[in-house]
RNA sequence: GCUGAGGUGGCGUAAUUGGUAGCCGCGCAGGUCUUAGGAGCCUGUGCCGAAAGGCGUGCGAGUUCGAGUCUCGCCCUCAGCACCA
């Protein structure tokens, strides 16, 4: 043992035997409790950033916290590592994105081995190689064979310049991220996850992960799904303004009324149907686009304005000024039979219901908004229950606004006086019972849309033949593998297109010549089973063993970013049903226990003179003796900066490189610091002063340890029973105890305590808050080691061997 | 607007869940050792005050012997979603 703390040399010697003894190696073990402790693996991007560093120390200390409890530890990592940054590599700088991914996990793999996160590295799988996108297409073709994937046309975001399909985030603002031009919606074939035939599920599961995880996660999800329970109805469409050929097939020839298909709405109150002063369309509504024609000049330069208007970009979260037109069209509400005009409006969605909806002014605001617009008719059906008389007449409502709850029904005739949860009840059953509706209910959550026109992702195991249509690839043909190239212009379709090796094929069913499928699938696929096919990772027949499955999984401890708390989440949870129902797992839930650790973020510099962020080198800033900033500017010409504090990025010049900061304070220091600075779900603001903290508590118990370790060497251990309880009636006695002693015993005893109960409830900042409390507590014991009674001697053992195993989770080397 | 979380020293945070507010750390101040120290060690550090003492957990009320914690009202901050019928 060295005199001094060198935290390098520590952490090496440690690292080295780690890998030489596959320490943290995991296999099946029936005999003892597994624990699967699991982070989200990273995007192989090159380097680790800070996140990373806080996410898998958070990972790490759990792991050892649980290893050292004595269950049988699964702690695995792997590298997400499909997606668009090698893909874009390879279109600026004409590298193979094999090989540039390949490159990148070679580098962060060493990152993450010097900061001596204890993985089974055994297990390590990469999205991106055959032997696990394989699966991905077995998957994909499973769910085809249960009718939960489907092929449907759908609208994708163009750039007529750079003849590519853009994804959400690169057609930002609605202009290319490349060149700028305005993006186009180009509607194509694209294949679909049938997520919402498990939306009921996804809601009820929740109630088996409500201890586990985060009320905010459970919330946004709650709200992605969005259920809403109300009722279709259907509204007849009665019109002969239009001069239309009697010999056209809607034409009713009797009566000379069109027979067009009703209008069906999706309404949450049928009960406010009395107070309907319009039917509001979509644009994109099939009614509108198959009376287009026979609309008058007006009504139709109308639509057009308005698709136009739709179509410009908006800025988040500003308020969209409703717009519309009558389209001439009428339609008959079922209940009174009244003749109602049929509007097109901006603030329909056809994606949302039915496209379709009554507007009823009176109670809704958006409605109400609309009809005070363009001067409709307001009638009011609902009346607060104080204000209705006993034959159910009302007293009138000053209507200033929607009144949008739940109140008694007025003008409604057969209905007056009930309330609205009764009338919502009958007026459906009515509606039933007369087939012109029914009750319903919706999701806002949509089926989740797979095909991307992209290389670098596992393609979509689907062949196109002449004569057979689509045909999926037999499953002894899986994987089918990308090529090892292709042309990569970032113009045009998937690059895939361009390879005729690849798109050539013969068809699985009749042999003839036929064409692959060359849309990739999202890489959200890959990281949505990932941690299934670390249990059984070199499995070549099926993504792992049920067998396998039923002892490692479910995850006990899942930590990530919020930024995944819905989608990633949501899709996983969908996707672990999906294997439940192939029979592949026995349970609904995946993942038992989630953290979501917040951002880490630092100081940036931006100066509005040269619109662009500024290196810190190159700023000055005064700050008071408080640390608060009095002036930042520019050193080159004293211009003032702007300091703002946000996540880390290497164009904002804020970020740090974990690299250094292992070099400069060891991984150990860099952990601890990390892990204390702040509680996990918070954003941790990176303050590198902070860190001095941590190294002077390590090497402050690296002090005491190095002069008391001789002394230490034949005290007898601190012993406990099998069962946990101490040894003996009263432990001091057997020592001869003295007060200090027993103090520092007590001291011992409430830190294990009070880290095992922090640890419990996923608190991973006030543990090291303990451990420095305890080692404080030994710092005060005024003692030489000569001088140590056995009970002194006892005691200080005690404390010190159990500071450091509970210390292991946060600093392992030096432990 | 809706949903959720939260407002505690100069800063990051803690409070055994209704029982001495401010643990632990950063920073700061003083001292000590030292050729030297951006090392170590010791002391102090919520605010006002020389002290005695007073005040203090966003603001205002309430319950209670006792409130950072519970109840009601208000203000503010952050996050997610957003014309969802």
């Amino acid at each position: 043992m060295d005199e001094k703390y060198f935290a390098q040399k520590i952490e090496q010697k440690w690292q080295r035997r780690w890998a030489e003894n596959r320490t943290f190696e995991a296999e099946i073990d029936q005999s003892k409790e597994k624990f699967y402790c699991l982070e989200m693996l990273p995007y192989p991007s090159g380097r680790l950033h800070m996140g990373h560093v806080r996410n898998y120390s958070i990972g790490d200390a759990m792991a050892w916290y649980k290893r050292l409890q004595g269950y049988n530890v699964l702690h695995p990592i792997g590298w997400d590592s499909f997606g668009q940054p090698a893909e874009q590599a390879a279109i600026k700088k004409g590298v193979n994105p094999r090989e540039w991914t390949e490159d990148n996990i070679d580098q962060m793999r060493e990152q993450l081995q010097r900061l001596g996160i204890g993985y089974d590295w055994s297990r390590e799988i990469a999205a991106h190689r055959p032997d696990y996108y394989k699966f991905d297409q077995w998957f994909f073709l499973k769910m085809l064979e249960r009718g939960l994937a489907y092929r449907k046309d759908s609208q994708v975001n163009w750039c007529p310049r750079c003849e590519t399909t853009l994804s959400n985030e690169q057609a930002s603002g609605g202009q290319c991220w490349r060149c700028g031009t305005q993006v186009e919606k180009q509607t194509r074939q694209q294949w679909f996850l049938k997520i919402t035939a498990y939306a009921q599920e996804l809601l009820d599961g929740m109630s088996q992960i409500e201890d586990g995880w985060a009320e905010r996660v459970l919330t946004m999800q709650k709200n992605w799904i969005g259920r809403s329970e109300g009722a279709f109805v259907e509204f007849q469409i009665s019109n002969s303004k239009f001069q239309i050929p009697s010999s056209d097939s809607r034409k009713n020839p009797e009566s000379g009324i069109w027979n067009l298909e009703p209008v069906r709405v999706f309404t949450t109150r049928i009960d406010t149907i009395y107070g309907a002063n319009a039917i509001v369309l979509a644009t994109e509504h099939p009614i509108v686009e198959e009376n287009f024609d026979n609309f008058s000049e007006e009504v139709r330069a109308g639509i057009e304005q308005i698709r136009a208007d739709k179509a410009k970009p908006t800025d988040y979260g500003e308020e969209v000024e409703k717009e519309g037109i009558d389209t001439g069209l009428k339609a008959i509400n079922p209940f009174n039979q009244e003749e109602l005009p049929v509007w097109v409006g901006n603030y329909v969605m056809m994606e949302y219901g039915t496209g379709a909806v009554m507007s009823v002014p009176a109670h809704d605001e958006r409605d109400y908004e609309f009809a005070k617009k363009y001067d409709l008719p307001i009638r009011q059906v609902i009346s607060e229950p104080h204000l209705v008389h006993e034959h159910n007449q009302m007293q009138a409502m000053a209507l200033e606004q929607a009144f949008s709850e739940y109140g008694v029904l007025v003008h409604s005739d057969f209905w007056n006086g009930k309330t609205s949860e009764q009338a919502k009840r009958e007026m459906t059953q009515y509606a039933e019972k007369h087939g012109f509706g029914e009750g319903a209910v919706t999701y806002r959550l949509r089926d989740w849309g797979i095909s991307r026109q992209r290389f670098w992702g596992a393609p979509i195991p689907i062949v196109y033949c002449k004569t057979c249509g689509v045909v999926p690839e037999k499953y002894e043909n899986l994987p089918v593998e990308l090529p090892e190239t292709a042309p990569f212009t970032g113009v045009g379709e998937s690059p895939l297109a361009r390879v005729p090796e690849f798109v050539n094929t013969t068809c699985p069913n009749c042999d003839e010549p036929a064409q692959r499928e060359t849309d990739t699938m999202d890489t959200f696929v890959d990281s949505t089973w990932y941690y299934f096919r670390y249990i059984d990772p070199r499995n070549e027949s099926l993504p792992f063993e049920p067998e396998i499955a039923a002892y490692w999984m479910p995850v006990d401890q899942y930590i990530g970013g919020v930024d995944h708390a819905v989608m990633h989440l949501l899709y996983t949870r969908f996707w672990t049903k999906v294997m439940r129902d192939l029979g592949l797992v026995s349970f609904d839930e995946p993942v038992k226990r989630l953290l979501t650790q917040g951002m880490v973020v630092a100081e940036s510099y931006y100066s509005e003179e040269k619109a662009s962020y500024i290196p810190p080198d190159e700023v000055n800033i005064e700050r008071d003796e408080r640390g608060k900033i009095l002036s930042a500017n520019l050193k080159s010409d004293d211009s003032p900066v702007k300091v703002a504090v946000e996540k880390m990025s290497k164009s904002k010049y804020n970020g740090v490189d974990p690299d250094d900061m292992v070099l400069i304070y060891g991984a150990d220091a860099v952990r601890v610091f990390t892990l204390f600075a702040a509680p996990i779900e918070n954003e941790l603001v990176w303050q590198e002063a902070g860190i001095d903290g941590a190294v002077r508590f390590l090497q402050r118990v690296y002090r005491f340890v190095y002069r008391w370790h001789e002394a230490l060497r034949n005290v007898s251990e601190p012993s406990a029973s099998a069962d946990g309880s101490s040894v003996g009636e009263n432990p001091l006695a057997d020592v001869g105890g003295n007060d200090r002693a027993r103090k520092l015993r007590q001291k011992t005893h409430q830190t294990i305590k009070r880290i095992t109960d922090n640890f419990e409830s996923g608190q991973f900042n006030t543990p090291v808050a303990a451990l420095m409390e305890l080692s404080n507590a030994l710092g005060d014991f005024k003692v030489e080691p000569e001088d140590a009674s056995d009970a002194d001697l006892f005691a200080i053992n005690e404390a010190v061997k159990n500071l450091i195993l509970m210390l292991a989770s946060y600093a392992p080397h030096v432990s």
